[in-house]
DNA sequence: TAAGATAAGTGGTTAATAGTGGGTTAAATT
DNA sequence: AATTTAACCCACTATTAACCACTTATCTTA
């Protein structure tokens, strides 16, 4: 079941006094009317936020009920994953009010880097973005694995 | 699954002060009415931009919605395939701006060579292209591999 | 083959949009 | 009731995208 957002590519924006940050126009546009430029922000896996718009999100919600509270693991995302949601709308200029505690959590300062990956936004600070880029290579191994489940 | 594109041929383009790239007229008349002059520009694994027309990409994006973004690669592999990713048209003119990011990735100064790869156009450098053209030869080895996948 | 017609490549200008900043009012919290 | 927070509105500037125009090349036809 493929979703009906795909977003991409990379964007560098500021946050203002207020901690509002704009949705980059191209990927603004991609939202539905359904969905009331309401979306969800929350911790991201990585230290970084991550951007749902709400119908994806419930999407994901509900994938997450099929999670049992036995396993400890399931427990930990669980609680992880949803206490850090923040239910937020943009404003008729496109910017929505960043909460303080992922902006602590991302270290974010002034700039951010937005970026699309298909069904959700990831706001990131530049500097750690380009830090995990390095590391973070991908071995031939894992490419190998990759590449048996998709082919481009 | 084959694709409808067979772009082919070699062209040495210029780009503009304002970044724009024209694309060839034999490469831009294969575009198809549904795809709306509309296309995807991005890195290419060499040293290059790769240019996807939108319906090819939507194929390949299909495919990238399979992986889930719990497994560490996935999500490596995932941002950093997208988020270099831009969505462009062409003008009436047949051009579109080439992102600053790419001109960097690819080293792009005023001359660009432009060629068709099937499904893909790729960007390049001409004197990248030229380089690689002499170093990167095929060996035997991998000639005698390619033939049982290939007939030609 | 020469001349006209058509298309292709390149350059620049203008109009629209996107990003950013700030102020005012309404709402919520203490 | 006072203070803080969030929503809403207005405004400025820079960037982008649509538009127009010119030159060069290619094709067609007399």
């Amino acid at each position: 079941m493929s979703s009906q957002y795909t977003f991409t590519g990379q964007f560098t924006f500021s946050i203002d006094s207020k901690n509002r940050i704009n949705i980059p126009a191209p990927l603004r546009k991609q939202f539905s009317k359904k969905d009331k430029k309401t979306f969800v922000v929350t911790r991201g896996i990585d230290q970084c936020a991550w951007i749902y718009p709400i119908s994806e999100w419930n999407f994901i919600q509900n994938e997450l009920t099929q999670l049992s509270s036995l396993s400890k693991t399931n427990r930990i995302f669980l609680r992880n994953h949803l206490r850090h949601a923040n239910i937020v709308k943009f404003d008729s200029q496109g910017r929505f009010v960043f909460p303080q505690s992922l902006i602590n959590y991302s270290s974010i300062n002034k700039e951010v880097a937005i970026i699309g990956v298909l069904n959700k936004i990831e706001i990131w600070n530049p500097n750690l973005l380009r830090k995990v880029d390095q590391s973070d290579e991908i071995d031939d191994q894992s490419y190998e694995e990759l590449s048996e489940r998709v082919n481009i």
